[in-house]
RNA sequence: GGCGGCAUAGCCAAGUGGUAAGGCAGAGCUCUGCAAAAGCUCCAUUCCCCAGUUCGAAUCUGGGUGCCGCCUCCA
């Protein structure tokens, strides 16, 4: 079986990925809170996880998946009052935005989406066990962890303990032991959404409804926790003292964090403001497009984002369409026959490739060098075919690499349109043989003005030494 | 101040000890009524700078410089 490298942020290294069970991967990734319209620095996890596990799963593996939502937050609570609307309604109008712009980006979904709001006795449950072991202390209505309880503290974003009570840059809580300790659970103030719980009404603390919510769909020392790399420290280091105090195990076999989309060499973020709408995006370009720009980059460098950059990325995209479409025409003229040297080169290089395709996404998932790959698939095909090569098995390879490749696995080949009729296909076929005639008679000009008000229809017409084609 | 990361052609981007993938842009050629598409060729003696290790470094070590992220909510 394929060995798979996996860049592993706790050991700082690559290492083997080994699963908990044979056969199977379980996933934990962070998802967001939702208050606010999804941008696109939310849709590079979601569509690297969804590579990830469209690869694990042509490997034979299986896949389990849970990304949560945080929709008990101090920021629905402000968006709540702002509008006078309840807060658990503002998440799920946000909880379901961000589900339509995933899925307008071809991903599958995960397989459990927890919501804090319903998981308040898991978590209730958590926090009393902390108290119990006395890693956490109530301190009037609210609950803290008390860091200093886990020796461990620290280990996952390489933090000192002490340089971080010196970093601390807020405003210390004087009901907390240590500047470091976190809230479990905060005590409601009048208005607030609260839930009933041993040390009176609140809410969960953040971190905590991680180290719930994984527990009880993942079990202990699942095989990938992943998230952005902003969320290193303090999140998932929190998430890691809660968890591992509780259990006494793991939490995660292998941390998996991507790099942030940035805008002008700055994070996006919605504190700074300069956010890329997702759902303006998916309507504005094809969702292949959008996957293949996310992944044009390795998932943990940094992506840039600008204005223009998913037309100069759509170039070399349109190119690998364009390559595959002409190569499923061609196929399917093809004849199968006995293959000459040249179709035996060529399927031997293509072999090579589907390899180094392989390799590529097993070494820590790298979707640039796969892209590589992919172009070099490119190249031979369309080269074979231009020194004529016409061999059905050859061609049929070829589709097959394209198809598993780039569709199955990267889910960037663009789908046929779905023609609602044939009547399209039969105007063109029409249109497109009368045009013939005219270039046959030498009447260019006639030809030529067919072509021009085509294209301005958004037609594109392209002459072949094998007739024409077209394509919206 | 602490921690983590990054610095490769005009732009994007792989490569992590053996002599610089791939994409975009650009130049030339072939094909073509023209165009498009496609093919071929060219396009970094060099990988931020300075030392060092090594037969050999973009890749390792040390020291700089610059940028990004985290230490406060954040994918």
């Amino acid at each position: 079986m394929t060995k798979i490298q996996v860049y592993n942020t706790m050991t700082q290294k690559k290492e083997e990925f080994i699963p908990r069970e044979p056969g199977k991967v379980s996933i934990y990734v962070c998802g967001v809170t939702p208050y606010s319209d999804t941008h696109l620095g939310h849709a590079r996890p979601v569509v690297v996880w969804d590579v990830i596990k469209r690869f694990f799963r042509m490997l034979g593996y299986e896949t389990f998946h849970v990304t949560n939502f945080t929709d008990v937050d101090d920021k629905i609570i402000a968006r709540s009052a702002e509008e006078g609307v309840p807060a658990l309604e503002i998440s799920k109008r946000y909880i379901a935005e961000y589900l339509a712009s995933m899925d307008a980006l071809g991903v599958e979904r995960a397989d459990v989406y927890p919501k804090v709001s319903e998981h308040m006795p898991e978590i209730i449950g958590l926090v009393e066990k902390l108290v119990e072991k006395g890693n956490a202390y109530v301190a009037n209505g609210d609950v803290f962890f008390h860091v200093a309880s886990f020796p461990d503290y620290g280990k996952l974003s390489k933090q000192r303990l002490e340089e971080l009570r010196e970093g601390t840059r807020f405003e210390v809580d004087p009901a907390k032991k240590d500047a470091v300790d976190f809230a479990l659970w905060k005590e409601a103030k009048p208005e607030e959404p609260a839930w009933e719980s041993p040390w009176g009404d609140g809410r969960p603390g953040w971190h905590i409804e991680c180290s719930a919510m994984s527990l009880k769909y993942l079990g202990e020392a699942f095989d990938f926790h992943g998230g952005g790399d902003e969320l290193i420290f303090p999140h998932h280091e929190n998430e890691i003292a809660q968890s591992e105090a509780a259990t006494g195990s793991e939490l995660a076999r292998y941390w998996v964090h991507h790099g942030m989309v940035n805008l002008k060499d700055t994070k996006m973020s919605k504190s700074i403001g300069n956010v890329i709408s997702l759902r303006e995006l998916t309507k504005r370009y094809p969702q292949e497009l959008l996957r293949f720009y996310l992944l044009s980059a390795h998932y943990r460098s940094a992506l840039e984002y600008y204005e223009g950059k998913l037309e100069e990325v759509g170039k070399g995209w349109t190119r690998l369409n364009d390559s595959f479409r002409h190569l499923k025409i061609d196929m399917e003229r093809a004849e199968e026959k006995e293959l000459t040297d040249f179709d035996k080169k060529t399927l031997e290089n293509l072999v090579q490739f589907e390899e180094e395709f392989i390799s590529a996404l097993a070494d820590d998932f790298n979707t640039a060098r796969a892209f590589g790959v992919l172009f070099e698939v490119v190249r031979e095909v369309n080269g074979y075919k231009h020194q004529g090569g016409r061999t059905r098995q050859v061609l049929q390879k070829a589709f097959d690499i394209f198809q598993k490749f780039a569709g199955d696995v990267l889910g960037v080949l663009q789908t046929e349109q779905a023609q609602d009729s044939g009547l399209v296909e039969a105007l063109m076929e029409l249109l497109l043989e009368l045009r013939q005639e005219l270039r046959k008679q030498k009447n260019f000009a006639l030809a030529d003005q067919i072509r021009d008000q085509l294209a301005g229809l958004g037609v594109t017409i392209e002459d072949t030494p094998e007739g024409p084609r077209w394509k919206v």
